[in-house]
DNA sequence: TTGTTTTTTTACCATTTGGTAAATCCACGA
DNA sequence: TCGTGGATTTACCAAATGGTAAAAAAACAA
């Protein structure tokens, strides 16, 4: 079997890990954790429930292996944002690419949020070493456009909260919009503009006395 | 037992219904449907999981009793939203009477959250009947008050669901901004400073050509 | 008090579900 | 071709879980 101190993965191990976290991420973000089956996940991945435990420890094994090798994935957009850029343009582009990637991955999205409401038991610790030091590092670098008078007054932390909500709401909220809005058209490229408009709006306000 | 045609409660039966659902709200809030149990709810209201099934039909019942009457104190803050009064007042009162509920009913909203993240199963026909109509009719208002050139052009769905996802954030990703801010103080103050900069900065960007 | 109705408990049950043991199958190198 | 180790299936199991039947207990009306 393959031991967590296995050396190289063969073809098959890696192709099937692979086969069982798509699989996972399917129904997991359509179930939630505990909503989602050994069953489901077998019948989605083509592959026995006894095989699917054979690659993985556990059900949780599961869980935690996607969210963790999600995690680098979904902050990357953050990681782009650079310091060196121009700031409005730097954020105005970043809520872009956040809201590309609701529309690109709205199964990922789902399943953070998933695990986020339920109070993040199992990716905690991702969250404290990656996703705080990362939100922490940006925050610094927007409050120092801020300071430099570069940008007006404006609360870092809420401003990336904001984005985050407005972004990810299309991905986790789809029923709801689907409802209100009809299911035949995507509503993101109306979304954009919104959204480009209002973070715009914002990152324009007259910046007060800029330094001095 | 209690039956669907049942003329008068009794005072026992009001009484068990009300701390049943209340237990529930907090199981279901916490673990979602289906990662909730009979057993936990049942122990949360301190009363046998039979007993409980004598007062309402099933597991499924008691979710969509406590969606159906949480629906119109949800939708509230969204009533009050006066077509006779000032466009820019009364929006921005609607952003903190959102952000005050979420403060306020946390479990409700994550109980909301929940059922739409798995495809608003159970509520949707609530969606239908309550949520869309009166949608329509307050973004109707609010593109009368663009057209009537008392705000500049905006997109009436999406500023309705910019204000939801960043009101609500607060409640549905309190694990996360515990993380991120620490825990020890609520955020919302800020939020509120930063959420009535932002939309109103939206609000009061130059208006386009009022009418003629 | 007594008879009746409502409420609660006790003792179950069937199904689902995460997980395991062991036998079998199969790919692949010698 | 044959043997060996990796991959897969078959046949299970124990615990959890939604739910029920029926007896017991409480409440209440007469």
């Amino acid at each position: 079997m393959p031991e967590s101190t296995a050396k190289k993965p063969s073809r098959i191990q890696r192709r099937n890990r692979r086969v069982i976290l798509d699989a996972a991420l399917e129904v997991f973000s359509k179930h939630g954790y505990r909503g989602a089956t050994l069953d489901q996940i077998a019948a989605e991945a083509g592959l026995s429930k006894p095989n699917i435990l054979y690659y993985f420890n556990g059900k949780e094994d599961i869980h935690v292996t996607l969210l963790s090798q999600l995690m680098e994935t979904w902050l990357d957009p953050l990681v782009e944002l650079d310091p060196e850029g121009d700031p409005r343009r730097e954020i105005l582009d970043y809520v872009e690419r956040k809201l590309t990637m609701s529309r690109e991955l709205p199964r990922e999205s789902r399943l953070f949020a998933n695990e986020i409401l339920q109070g993040a038991p199992r990716i905690e610790p991702e969250l404290h070493s990656h996703l705080k030091p990362l939100f922490d590092e940006k925050c610094a670098v927007i409050a120092g456009w801020v300071a430099a008078g570069k940008l007006p007054a404006l609360d870092p932390q809420h401003l990336i909260f904001s984005i985050w909500a407005t972004t990810q709401h299309y991905a986790d909220f789809e029923a709801q919009a689907q409802i209100l809005l009809g299911a035949e058209t995507d509503p993101r490229p109306r979304a954009q503009a919104h959204l480009q408009a209002m973070f715009g709006a914002l990152l324009d306000q007259p910046a007060p006395a800029p330094n001095g």
